[in-house]
DNA sequence: CTACGTGCAAACGGTTTGCATTTGG
DNA sequence: CCAAATGCAAACCGTTTGCACGTAG
């Protein structure tokens, strides 16, 4: 999948490195060559992927097959947990993207190539907050996403979008 | 799970074993008592529901145990498939509502207890597509879960919501 | 009569887990 | 040292599928 560099980083005082290590830490984990190796090579780039790309990714460079596959699901578990990344559902598979020091946005999901593509909108977060409080709801997140077909799969022949391709 | 009868049905001209039935005869397929039985124990209340919820569900009914597990799955496909029911999914496993009849509307969902509260907001919708147009993204739908708790969670003792119940 | 649908049991695919072994602090 | 993490293989869980039998039209 290709990076989506359409919104940029914020600035942050220390690298995702850094906050990995002080979670660990500060929970009595340990900082292992393996979590090394994985948080290294999430955030060499800003992209949307899943866990059998990270494996896939992951295995073609020179730390290569030093992380087994349930390892790679432990990690990512923590880095959620960390606030490093964020999780998303799409189509039964986990979905994950850099959390920390990155903007809130949300995502067009194209049904066709299935590549997600960032849009921020302020609008978005007030309308929600707002029917958060006409429902004395305590609002703690939000996940959107609007599926449709992206200009290049527009361009090219068609295969219908079934209602079972929504999210 | 309780029926949310927040929003109200718009009128239809015909009910949705009707639907049902020119969908399945319109391709060639057969009205079977499993198909009546699920359609009727479906469209009985409004509500949100699970494969192994409705299976629990109808096994209580005198219909009981007269339809199996995977004919539920594939009838809940084709229900999809007929525009008669949307799916979501929610942590992991698909969940279902009435679509044939009913208003567009999005989901507060709270982590606690897990109902879906209804809430339909058109500013939502123009956004989107304002969204999709300065994309070139030509919009087929979207799907949005606000996470939080409900009243009645937060009045009641706590736990924390983790990161992990994010859809 | 003959597809189409069903039920069963088994497969599936993504993710998690029990356990013996390795390793960080 | 020893608790925590890893790798392996096996379990898990929601969902789908192959196949022989049943049934709608």
């Amino acid at each position: 999948m290709e990076a989506d560099f359409a919104l940029g980083a914020v600035q942050v005082s220390s690298s995702p490195q850094e906050r990995f290590s002080e979670y660990l830490q500060s929970r009595g984990k340990r900082i292992t060559q393996q979590r090394r190796a994985l948080i290294d090579h999430v955030f060499e780039r800003h992209d949307h992927f899943d866990a059998d790309e990270l494996i896939a990714n992951l295995s073609r460079t020179e730390l290569g097959d030093k992380v087994s596959r349930p390892t790679v699901y432990r990690t990512l578990n923590e880095l959620v947990e960390a606030g490093l990344l964020r999780r998303m559902n799409l189509g039964g598979r986990a979905v994950y993207e850099h959390d920390y020091g990155y903007p809130q946005h949300d995502h067009l999901h194209c049904t066709m190539c299935d590549t997600l593509i960032e849009f921020q909108s302020d609008e978005l977060q007030r309308i929600r907050d707002a029917v958060g409080r006409e429902h004395r709801f305590r609002v703690t997140g939000h996940r959107l996403i609007v599926s449709g077909v992206c200009q290049e799969c527009s361009t090219k022949r068609h295969r219908r979008a079934s209602p079972l391709d929504l999210v």
